[in-house]
DNA sequence: GGTGATATGTTATATTATAACATAACATTA
DNA sequence: TAATGTTATGTTATAATATAACATATCACC
């Protein structure tokens, strides 16, 4: 899963994801790289798989939607999506701690022998969109 | 959001949840109960949603469907859908525990000042589905 | 029986995702 | 070089998921 060079596509991707302050669609993505040369769905769901599969960005599930991903995931450690999301202002936050995947890998085995993929979602109102402190 | 009584639509849905081994889709539904009046989606997204908010079916955001709540989340806990999904077979077990929420409510307030929905899913091979003990 | 609230029905359409097949780009090597 | 295999990309069509918008019915209450 070693990233050699990114393919044109997949950079463009990955380049508006970056640049982007929310969650973006495929099909937002389509809508702005359509001058671009990514002209139908499946061109930019494979760039999509590939920079979700190298962890270069992550979908948010219950948003059917995606992030670049602004972290180091080193694999050292067994990786876990986490994000909160704001119902309000639509930013999503990568949240970066160890706690929870620790407590769930023990979880975890009592009701799965392999885990593949851990998700964690929260959604609510972001300290900006709550008015007070 | 206490219950009064379900209606028809409601209870057919909840029923069929019920009985199925695994997750829904809302288009499963509506093929099922196509011949019980269920005759189109937003009779049964009416359906999944009065269900789903009213804590008598979850949705897998990860698998864009539906299952029965087979536990009594009495509220006296803010609840946590927490699920183990296994990609072979597709059973989906539902993780009743409070050691995640409770270390996730901690957490959580940096990143959310109102938290309104929490969404844990795990993917991976179940036991049955690894062969081996 | 009239009124308002809630639920349900219906049609159409929006949104998200993939199947299936065609073509290109590129490396390897006979 | 041209034959071959591999990977990436393009293209069309369609599948799968979800909701908007509006019509109708049901039912409680006055």
């Amino acid at each position: 899963m070693t990233i050699t060079k990114l393919s044109a596509s997949n950079l463009k991707v990955l380049a508006l994801l970056q640049r982007a302050a929310k969650p973006l669609s495929a099909y937002d993505i389509l809508d702005k790289l359509r001058r671009h040369g990514l002209r139908s769905p499946p061109t930019v769901y494979r760039a999509l798989d590939y920079l979700t599969k190298h962890g270069l960005a992550h979908r948010i599930e219950s948003l059917n939607a995606f992030v670049a991903c602004h972290h180091h995931h080193d694999d050292h450690y067994e990786h876990m999506s986490q994000f909160a999301i704001c119902t309000a202002c639509g930013q999503v936050q990568e949240i970066e701690d160890e706690v929870l995947p620790r407590a769930l890998s023990k979880l975890n085995q009592q009701f799965l022998k392999q885990v593949h993929h851990k998700v964690l979602e929260i959604s609510g109102i972001c300290g900006d969109c709550s008015g007070g402190a």
